[in-house]
DNA sequence: CGCTTCTGTCAACGACCGTAGAATGAGCAG
DNA sequence: CTGCTCATTCTACGGTCGTTGACAGAAGCG
């Protein structure tokens, strides 16, 4: 239900309702709605393999592809909740931290800590639009296909590189 | 308010009280909290001009970097409570429809609307991260610094092409 | 058997919510 | 002055929320 409806919108009585029991008994065993959130709601911490900036990229779409085959719903509550309840955000900051350290340590520029924020912004926003809010495109496109689209995204943000030279773009500062 | 704790942490109560006046006035010029939101809330939709797939990519660089070096609070509102306010998700949903169309529409390749949606779910990751979460590596960079890296991931993405070739990466399956 | 512990329900408290409507008062037309 | 309109406040209703504590039965144990 938090990853359904959030955190404000879930109420302990709809809960225990969903449980067939009573809400007293929700409170009993939790003791509080923040306690059965944190109990309900994890973002599971994916360890990335230390090497280097492409193999680490692969790693990410890889892990990228696993959650958007079956994002746990514990995560989804997080996600769900993130942008209302603070307890919800600093979960998700606390999860991210460690991938957002193992990258960047594996991206090789002076702006690796960006470079690692943005994939991780890329990351959360495909999930978001499709579990969350289900934009059809993102939906029903399957894993593979979008991660193949954005591998060289990750790749490029990983490592560095630009991209074939095009046609010159001429635009004004 | 509504960007800063979303819609249902903002009471009537506490907005009237802001604005230094009685809860029943706001009630009486905005008839609804729904109402008040719907005044509030707006998501601008930013035309993009149609081109090529260069093109339309460097004009929606250019829309994402005025909305990093300042994006309007009634767009935060919106994103603030798109997901958890099913009025803030139409509403993000119909405001994204017209540039997802005009990205579609420049992209030459089969899977165009897919490709599409995964730009607009990167820009509306990064926004995210860098005003409601406040992702500190995000919120600190400049608007040029994040457009420059991003560029091309936006390229690719919107041209098809593929970055330059690398070390071959044996991955299985 | 009695006693304790666990599981579970029930009713209620106090707080807060969106909302309604009556009351108040100022400004202005005649 | 009277009367009307509008801005504004006050009080309160009905509802929901998280939470509490008293209570009842079931289960285990001496």
């Amino acid at each position: 239900m938090f990853a359904e409806l959030g955190y404000e919108r879930t109420t302990i009585r709809a809960v225990a309702s969903a449980a067939g029991i009573d809400a007293g008994l929700v409170m009993h065993y939790f003791g509080t709605k923040d306690e059965l959130f944190s109990r309900a709601a994890k973002l599971p911490a994916d360890e990335l393999p230390s090497g280097t900036a492409e193999q680490v990229a692969e790693a990410l779409l890889t892990s990228l592809a696993r959650r958007l085959d079956s994002e746990p719903v514990a995560s989804l509550a997080v996600l769900r909740s993130m942008l209302t309840n603070a307890d919800a955000a600093d979960r998700y900051r606390a999860a991210g931290a460690p991938q957002l350290s193992q990258l960047t340590a594996a991206i090789p520029t002076h702006d690796a800590e960006l470079r690692a924020s943005l994939l991780s912004a890329i990351v959360h926003g495909v999930i978001i639009e499709r579990y969350l809010l289900r934009l059809s495109r993102l939906a029903d496109a399957s894993p593979d296909q979008i991660i193949d689209l954005l591998r060289p995204c990750f790749r490029t943000l990983a490592t560095a590189q630009t991209p074939p030279s095009t046609d010159q773009l001429s635009t004004d500062g």
